[in-house]
DNA sequence: TATTATCTTTGTATTCATTACACATTACAA
DNA sequence: TTGTAATGTGTAATGAATACAAAGATAATA
């Protein structure tokens, strides 16, 4: 359980000035690594956050992707998803669910940007998809 | 330059039944392979079938999709892409002009479906991102 | 402390890709 | 030819994302 202390300091050093509003929604984002949408982020705050707008929480993550603290999934093609650990790891998304899991056991070779003349690669996002465990019993 | 008619054969391949419309879009798609969005198809098509419906390019997706034909592509957040080319590659996005490249030459290994317990792995997914040559010089 | 400028949040309105659905048309088999 | 299923069409609805203007909070300066 990360502490608002922490997501304070997690803000501050991505140089990103830590209001209530974006400490609430890192620290949400650091306690539920399930790679929520913007609407599951709005609707677990604003029980909390009666005044919290669903807008804040589209620029929260602006700025947080922008500056790095977070990374935006394409994986999904109903909704963004968010992933508060930018590390090297791959997704997979449950087409029955749509519930999207972490996948870190993958070769370091595979995150490797190619040095391709034609473009300035910065980033790669690797997903799989198919049916959990959970659907499959279903 | 591929013809009509060989775009009704691959939709025979595919088990699709070849009607007008869809070898229509068939045919677009073997003959430009920009991983165009819906609209685009739309637009291409429209002015020679002037009574094409864009739902009719929606659902003509769907089912080619769905029968291995074309692989639909989320790299793009803002619309979904379509590639007729369903061999083992990869793609780069620029994020200034939006353009989907093809990258073929990556390790084999890189799209092996890895064997976990926990999901039935049936596809994957391997996008770059970055500026192309283009938009370099902008 | 008062003033001012800047940053942040909020709510509403808008855009636009996608889907839902009902009806029209076509293909095809009996 | 007739009936049925498959396919196509147009319109309406949905909903994520964005634009924008006003309100509120913060920080710096006098």
């Amino acid at each position: 359980m990360y502490t608002s202390l922490e997501s304070h300091q997690y803000l501050r050093n991505h140089s990103i000035k830590p209001s209530v509003q974006r400490t609430a929604v890192m620290d949400y984002l650091m306690n539920n690594r399930t790679h929520p949408t913007i609407d599951e982020i709005y609707m677990a705050l604003s029980p909390n956050m009666p005044t919290l707008s669903k807008t804040t929480v589209y620029n929260t993550l602006d700025i947080f992707v922008e500056k790095g603290a977070v990374r935006a999934l394409v994986i999904d093609e109903k909704n963004a998803r968010y992933d508060v650990d930018v590390s090297a790891h791959a997704h997979f998304m449950c087409k029955s669910c749509a519930k999207v899991y972490d996948i870190f056991d993958l070769k370091p070779s595979f995150f490797q940007l190619p040095q391709l003349s034609d473009f300035t690669i910065d980033a790669v996002e690797i997903s799989y998809s198919g049916i959990c465990g959970n659907c499959k019993g279903n």
